[in-house]
Formats: structure tokens, C-alpha cells, sequence
DNA sequence: TATTTATGTGCAC
DNA sequence: TGCACCTAAATAC
């Protein structure tokens, strides 16, 4: 259950453990079988996510496009690189790495990361290598040392270059692919104040700014105390302008920390407490009936274009 | 054991 | 607007 952190998040792994190296492409479950024989013994020579949509490229040409919707989640396994600073919370400790070049050695330990929902990392449940497909798996990428396990997604299939450029062409800007961040702020005040629509159903649509999901939705909205039923033309365009730079802090906390922790009240101690209890990270999303953080007027969650929408009634105007 | 719910999207009407 | 799609965990019974 991905936002833009997570996409980003993946596409960062894959880079690192999977790009470069001539990929065994496969589809246990069967769904994928045509693209993955498209795909399999060529290399891929890119990983780039951009809003919540996964490009992987190939020394073909060829784009796996990927696309987690509401639950999907890749499987990592294997000679798995860490992330980042390591500050990732993790479940149960895996294995011990199996380390570089040590793989194919007799007896190869796995561990498992999940990335996609909350993220986990555990021992696989056995030593079997490579290890035996955990669920519906639509398509599984091999390196020898590392294998990614993809289950659940809305969107898995093999685009052409320009196909897949025509994909990205649709997608409103994400704060990780712009080179001016300025700049693209710009286009999303054009393409909010432009609208009649309720500015919480505009931050969800995917052509007027990537990446934006229904708990960062909720929480931008409150961090910036605007109430989401505003007339997008109504926001005065340097309160866009702050939700659009304060997207591109949320999304870049995300994807360091692999948690969605979007409460900047907290200090350390209390980050540290959230990173590990999902009822401490947000402000109002999940939290209606609950007492405003702010105020203690009780959160109100309403439908917003078919999905839950949270917000505090007094902090938000 | 069955039902509900979820961090999403796309298409038919 | 409503529904279909996809999977698994949480919750209800």
C-alpha cells in the first residue's frame, strides 16, 4: 500500500542490487508470463520511479512498468543492499547477509525484505536458495544474488520506450524528478487554481502533482491548516506553493526513513516512538472521532470521491 | 471461517 | 458515480 516514498523506495533497491546484471525473469504465478519471457537473460539498465509508477528500463529497450496499487509489495531476498543510513524500521532481524560473491556458496542464507506496505524485514522461512515463491508472485527478477518478488500489483506488463514516455507525460510533477523544484511548483499552482474542484481531490490526482496518496493527502492539508472541500481557484497560489514544497519534504523523509511519519511536532524521542507505533504518525488520517492533536475537536472522516477523507473541522479553513 | 478493509486506478454508464 | 480488479491482514462471528 504505496505513496510515492514507496515506489521510490523500490526503485532505489532495484538499482542497487538488480541493475547492471542479466535478469532470470520469470512468472510463478503464470499472469506474467508472456512479458517475463520478453524480459528474461536481458539486463536492466535502469530503475526510476516517478509519482507512484515503477520504470524499469532494459538493454533492449524494452520498459517494465509496474504499478503497486492499493496492495501491492515486492519481496526482496537474498544479498540484499541496505538502504540508505540503515535507519529503516525493521521487523524481526533477518539471517545474517550472505556477502558478496558468497552466494552460490553451499549453504546461502536469505532474508526477506518487504517493500510496499509496511516495510519488514525477516528471516525467509527456510535456507532454500533461490527461495520458493511466497503468495501470488506475477513476476520475479533474478540476479543470482538477489531476487525480487513482485505479488499484488494493478499494473505489470512491457512497454516500448515511447509507450512508456507517453505514460510519464501524463503524470503531474514529483518533487524527486524535477531538476527546478520552483519551477515545477509552479506548474501544480496553474493546475490547482485553474480547477473548481475540491483542492483534497486535486493533490490526489496524479496529473496535477505525482506521488500524493490518501494519508500524505490528509496530512499536507493539515500540516498547511486548509480545509480539503476548498475550490482548488479559491487556494491563494502561495498556499499551493507551500504544500507543493512541503510534498517535496514529506517524500523525501518517506524515502529516507521507508516510514510515513508526517507530525513535525515530535522530537526525537517521540519520532522514535512513531517509527514504531503507526497511531503516533499522523495528525488525522486514520485518527476520526479521535480529539484533534491541536485542538481535541474530534477528527471528522468523510467520502471524498469514494475514499475516506480526514480532517479537523476547527484547525483546517 | 467469513467479511471487511486498505497507503489505487481505470473504465463503463 | 459505481464497479471491477488485485491480494492479504485485520476484524467479526
Amino acid at each position: 500500500m504505496p505513496e510515492g516514498h514507496t515506489v521510490h523506495r523500490v526503485a532505489r533497491q532495484l538499482a542497487l542490487d538488480l541493475v547492471g546484471r542479466p535478469l532470470a525473469v520469470s512468472s510463478p504465478q503464470g499472469r506474467f508470463a508472456a512479458g517475463a519471457a520478453r524480459l528474461d537473460g536481458r539486463t536492466m539498465t535502469g530503475a526510476t520511479a516517478v509519482g507512484k509508477q515503477l520504470f524499469c528500463t532494459f538493454d533492449t529497450a524494452d520498459v517494465l512498468r509496474v504499478h503497486l496499487g492499493l496492495y501491492g509489495a515486492w519481496d526482496l531476498y537474498g544479498d540484499v543492499s541496505p538502504l540508505g543510513e540503515g535507519e529503516r524500521v525493521r521487523g524481526s532481524l533477518g539471517a545474517p547477509r550472505v556477502r558478496p560473491g558468497s552466494v552460490m556458496d553451499a549453504q546461502p542464507s536469505t532474508r526477506r525484505l518487504r517493500l510496499g506496505e509496511d516495510e519488514s524485514e525477516h528471516a525467509a522461512a527456510d535456507d532454500a536458495w533461490p527461495p520458493p515463491p511466497l503468495g501470488q508472485v506475477r513476476v520475479r527478477l533474478d540476479s543470482g544474488s538477489v531476487v525480487a518478488d513482485l505479488r499484488g500489483p494493478s499494473a505489470c506488463e512491457v512497454l516500448t520506450a515511447d509507450e512508456a514516455a507517453a505514460v510519464r507525460a501524463r503524470l503531474g510533477p514529483d518533487p524527486q524528478d524535477v531538476a527546478d523544484l520552483d519551477e515545477a511548483g509552479e506548474v501544480v499552482v496553474e493546475r490547482v487554481t485553474r480547477r473548481q474542484v475540491a483542492v483534497g481531490q486535486l493533490l490526489m490526482d496524479q496529473a496535477v502533482v505525482a506521488g500524493i496518496g490518501n494519508i500524505y493527502r490528509a496530512e499536507l492539508l493539515f500540516r498547511a491548516r486548509l480545509d480539503p472541500w476548498t475550490p482548488g481557484r479559491r487556494v491563494p497560489a502561495e498556499v499551493v506553493r507551500g504544500i507543493w514544497r512541503d510534498w517535496a519534504v514529506l517524500l523525501a523523509d518517506g524515502i529516507r526513513d521507508g516510514v510515513m511519519l508526517t507530525r513535525e511536532d515530535l522530537d526525537d524521542a517521540g519520532r522514535l516512538a512513531a517509527r514504531h507505533d503507526p497511531t503516533l504518525r499522523h495528525w488525522v488520517y486514520g485518527r476520526g472521532g479521535l480529539p484533534c492533536r491541536v485542538c481535541g475537536t474530534p477528527v471528522v472522516v468523510e467520502e471524498m470521491a469514494t475514499r475516506k477523507l480526514y480532517r479537523c473541522p476547527v484547525c483546517q479553513v
